[in-house]
DNA sequence: GCGCTTTTTGCTGCGGCGCAACATAAATGT
DNA sequence: ACATTTATGTTGCGCCGCAGCAAAAAGCGC
């Protein structure tokens, strides 16, 4: 687990942002998947926060054109997870938007701030892989291991 | 992780039961806490199926006298949760009752059958803690670790 | 037992989450 | 151009979770 998983907060935002849509074009057009707008815009607005937003949030961000309903927002939202594009963080019901720094194969740990709300990303490592074998000893066939951490990130902590 | 950390779909249910409603007894003496006949009714559901319940689901178990408002419900999870006497399984929005075959201070790891719907409830040992530690690498200092796996249990892949 | 405080439960109401079912529109293939 | 597939819009609904207040029950000192 690398030192720079968590985002600082005075990042450069659009930088991370233009990378992940260019990804996000590049990964649908090999796979022939369309990113259309509507898609593209839900995952701009999880782009603009490393904060897990609710389906709800995201079309109150959207509702300055025309604001979508709520299944459509839920539509492109499973779009972009089936398509790895974003997770979904399960104790918050909420979704971000997947950084890239991991391998698409890994098994993710969420690492959640509870004071400023942001979400880092970091790939498991030995410790997951040990869970999974863990629970293949136990006679269980392991899907979708799920680890998300809640606690308070070094910026908040220095404050 | 044991090897007979899940729950065997014929095994005695009445007394995994009983143990866990006398330990319940014993740790709200201890604590000088009620666990009264809402709370236990509450509990005694839970313990009455190794599957999460949603507080809708327990309603509707309870419903035969006198149907408790979901608020009343919730409380009583609360307070079970709490004391550490259920667990919310939050890929599921419901709870499962604890089954106590770990420490108190164990992080704990549940393996979730997609078929059966069962939760088998198990420390998480050396591979949780390393997962607290990088996370203390990466400047993050956690605080509840949620660990959830979703797969196959053996019972059912025998089937 | 009697009043007082604390805890628990009941009641009303509400907002967020998530999607099914069906209709319409847009893109794709031939 | 046409039929087929894919995506979006519309309506509606059920579950989840709790705030705010009122009533009842349990504990406590006297």
């Amino acid at each position: 687990m690398s030192r720079t998983i968590f985002p600082a907060p005075d990042h450069d935002h659009k930088r991370c942002t233009n990378a992940a849509i260019a990804h996000a074009e590049a990964h649908c057009a090999a796979r022939a998947q369309r990113l259309t707008p509507m898609r593209r815009q839900v995952l701009e607005t999880l782009l603009e926060s490393h904060k897990p937003l609710g389906a709800y949030e995201i079309i109150e961000h959207l509702a300055h054109e025309d604001r979508p309903a709520p299944i459509t927002v839920y539509r492109a939202l499973n779009f972009l997870k089936d398509n790895g594009l974003v997770h979904r963080i399960e104790s918050r019901n909420a979704f971000v938007a997947c950084v890239h720094n991991h391998e698409c194969d890994d098994i993710v740990v969420f690492l959640i701030c509870e004071r400023c709300g942001t979400v880092g990303e970091a790939p498991g490592g030995t410790a997951a892989k040990a869970l999974e074998t863990a629970a293949r000893a136990a006679g269980f066939v392991p899907k979708s291991p799920l680890i998300e951490i809640a606690g308070i990130c070094s910026h908040c902590r220095k404050r």
